[in-house]
DNA sequence: TATCATTAGAATGTATACAATAATACAAGA
DNA sequence: TCTTGTATTATTGTATACATTCTAATGATA
């Protein structure tokens, strides 16, 4: 099944739908199109020069993600994530994450938390260096190891989907240097909690990680918001 | 978007790929498909009298689902849910469904909450008369109106999905009187903590509501295996 | 006999052709 | 002028044809 996992993600990266699927949901996150912009067909297979079927099959798994909605018979839509879908979404991971941390605890492999901590050191050098991609990088293979290791197929699937959801807000959100650094550190505390196999602390940090990272991204925001003030 | 989503849900019915796609989960869920089978598009296709093109969209769509593998150039293969995923899936739930009920406090409208108490009025009912299939029907209507009245796109999609995965477990939880009158009751505080938009009492009671139905259900697995040893 | 190359078959991936549906424009009548 | 019906057009829904890829059987060779 992991092999199948793997064959997967590989050819998914090159089959035509993939690459339409990709370049799609890139486009709606990043905002190059706008909420309710419709998406037809021929239009984007014309732009990426391929037929319309990869991209009806494209269109089809972004409704399923939720981003696209698709009205039968009339056309795609792009549903786009609210401010409110990001906030609702990050306060639902707060207790998922908990949840996956404590499972951690159990089903973690010793190889699993090795790389683990490799992250966390790995992510020190670089945020002292300034390299905040690295720092984003790394946050993002934090979050998705600790999502394979708690063992639950279904916890980590839908981590997973929230995840990427959230890609956006999360750069804003680490691209600071002490806003990083607390993040980093609060890795830390709940790698060594998986390490002790304490539950209850696992749970707790974690899903306070996530609350930390919410007020993280209320700071950034009111920040921008003041710099457009001031202009 | 309501209007949008309407037409979506009606048309989704009637068009072919729906009722592949509706057919075929329904086929998974129930059983008919064994793990890892082989689902042929052409097969499938003839079995249902439509070509590869709906075939492979509901395939796509299930995929997503994640109740079926597509291994690129090869096939699709069954996944089905094991017993560990439904366990795994009560557990999320019973954090989800704390968190919807407390945000239901806030953004319930009256006519939901009249809806609540009428189908706890009417469940109290059939269960007293004996009709079980009426119970498992409310109280499917009970979580939907739930997840519709706590306001947040996101949580309420989640929910209905892990919902509807669990719908075998949950036939089985409530066809014996003593268990359904036991669940109509937690629905009945429930809704009393919403009413009063006491959020911390709504979570903690939805919360519970969960995790007394996964004991409800270990129950019900424990009966079924003492009733296979005596025959 | 074992192993590897080749090839035939079957399945999916993609493109295209045709059908059904919905939106639009325009004209006729009140 | 407003409404309504109709015809046109554009778009999606479905079927089918073709291309590519994987699998497995066959046969040649060491």
């Amino acid at each position: 099944m992991e092999a199948y996992e793997n064959q997967k993600d590989a050819a998914d990266k090159y089959s035509l739908r993939g690459r339409v699927f990709a370049k799609l949901r890139e486009d709606i996150l990043s905002g190059t199109y706008q909420e309710m912009d419709e998406l037809k067909e021929v239009v984007i297979g014309q732009e990426l020069g391929v037929s319309r079927t990869p991209v009806r099959e494209a269109l089809r798994q972004l409704e399923l993600e939720g981003l696209v909605t698709i009205v039968p018979n009339k056309g795609a839509y792009v549903t786009g994530i609210s401010d409110q879908d990001i906030e609702d979404i990050f306060v639902i991971r707060s207790y998922l994450e908990g949840l996956c941390a404590a499972w951690a605890c159990r089903n973690i492999t010793k190889e699993q938390l090795d790389s683990l901590e490799e992250i966390v050191y790995l992510a020190n050098f670089h945020v002292e260096k300034g390299n905040f991609d690295q720092v984003v990088e790394l946050d993002n293979k934090f979050h998705e190891l600790l999502y394979e290791a708690c063992g639950s197929r279904i916890l980590s699937h839908v981590l997973s989907d929230y995840h990427h959801y959230a890609r956006r807000a999360r750069t804003v959100n680490l691209s600071e240097a002490a806003r990083a650094r607390h993040s980093i550190g609060e890795h830390a505390d709940i790698v060594k909690a998986i390490r002790e196999k304490d539950e209850a602390a696992a749970e707790q940090y974690a899903h306070e990680h996530i609350e930390e990272s919410i007020r993280r991204m209320h700071l950034a925001d009111d920040e921008a918001a003041r710099e457009r003030e001031n202009e």
